[in-house]
DNA sequence: GGTTCGCGATGACATCTGTCATCCCTGGTC
DNA sequence: GACCAGGGATGACAGATGTCATCGCGAACC
């Protein structure tokens, strides 16, 4: 054998870094590409540049970060799953929110993250997923189970999301395209599931839940 | 002159680093470990540890975070600022609220730096700090003058702060012992003030300008 | 001494919210 | 065919919320 066809070696680990703030993101790639297994192929501003990204790099694993302007870590990692079934995906995330845990595995990820957990925890992740195991904080899937899934049907966790920026009652029936009255019968109900005392306790415990 | 009592170059900057999320501590201090003239000699998760750590190292620089638990990172950055005088202070944060940057700067912070920035203006910053400069982002800085200052009274402060976790009136009056009209009054000139048209969008713009 | 401003309070009023009962329609499912 | 669950709507009602005028008090300021 006169020379090997590629220059990188056979184990090393080709990631995917998708995380909007730039500082966040550059500290994570430079620790990453510390470890010699580990290289750091492509970064990402948000979910659709991460598609885009990743289509051309095509990594081993993707690390999505949840709160990202425009497409979301989550909803990038369902698109991901189907352009690239073979990549694995781990969620990185600020908040420990069940409903977020939820959705990331439902959405085909491998490995849930929360950035209160120590750095040398990402790098052993990725080795890990890498393995075939999946990666969550027992506590956090605790939480998760025992919290039980999202009990506000799609229309109720849209008019709540809609309400949630202190928009009143007739901007989010003119917005959502309904009568002020049932926009008025789809909070109440919400408020009744989240035993909340109004609109504004429902939209915190709902997204605290991570349901919105 | 038989030996030179420390061991450390003179050039060297120490640096405490305060911010709760362990990923991204772990991340900054791998990254700032990193360069030649810069060692990270302290770290702290929330603000209270910070001064404790700050008063045992004795750092040149601290980088704080605002959105810390317990003490917030510009609080921190006052009583820091008189427990060691001679250590400059760089405020690191996600959000970009003209608020915080006034009262950063007011507490006696020499730079004021947005997660968003790439990852190599952090060692910039530190180094033009030490070297007696202060370091803004300009945009920002527009943006915090051309925005003026907080309109809100301090009473009028404290009860919109009350009243962001979605509590009722009464709940308000009760914790601040205010009278229920009392809180509506300073309510209904916070929403004044603010050019709101409910309680939830006063909070909302509140936060957005740093205002809480 | 007069003025202004912030704090605190009261009462009255209009409107917004949250709740409930009730209705229609549609797409399952047994 | 009977029987739900959801979506969508209406009307009525109590209570919460937002606005306004008005008052007293004390501190600051010219």
């Amino acid at each position: 054998m006169i020379a090997v066809s590629s220059s990188r070696v056979a184990s090393v680990i080709r990631v995917l870094l998708a995380e909007d703030q730039g500082m966040v993101r550059g500290a994570l790639a430079t620790l990453l590409n510390l470890e010699d297994d580990i290289e750091v192929v492509g970064e990402a501003a948000d979910g659709d540049e991460a598609l885009t990204v990743a289509a051309r790099t095509r990594p081993d694993v993707a690390l999505l970060d949840i709160e990202m302007p425009g497409k979301d870590g989550i909803t990038a990692a369902a698109s991901l799953r189907e352009a690239l079934p073979d990549c694995r995906i781990v969620i990185l995330t600020t908040f420990g929110r069940p409903g977020y845990l939820r959705r990331a595995m439902e959405s085909g990820a491998s490995a849930f993250l929360v950035k209160d957990s120590p750095a040398k925890e990402l790098a052993a992740a990725i080795r890990r997923v890498l393995a075939g195991e999946r990666v969550i904080d027992p506590a956090l899937a605790a939480a998760a189970l025992s919290a039980g899934p999202n009990p506000l049907s799609p229309r109720e966790r849209d008019v709540l999301a809609a309400s949630a920026d202190g928009s009143t009652i007739g901007d989010v029936a003119g917005r959502l395209h309904l009568s002020e009255g049932t926009v008025r019968n789809y909070l109440s109900s919400a408020i009744r599931k989240t035993s909340a005392r109004n609109r504004i306790e429902a939209v915190q415990t709902a997204q605290r839940q991570g349901w919105l």
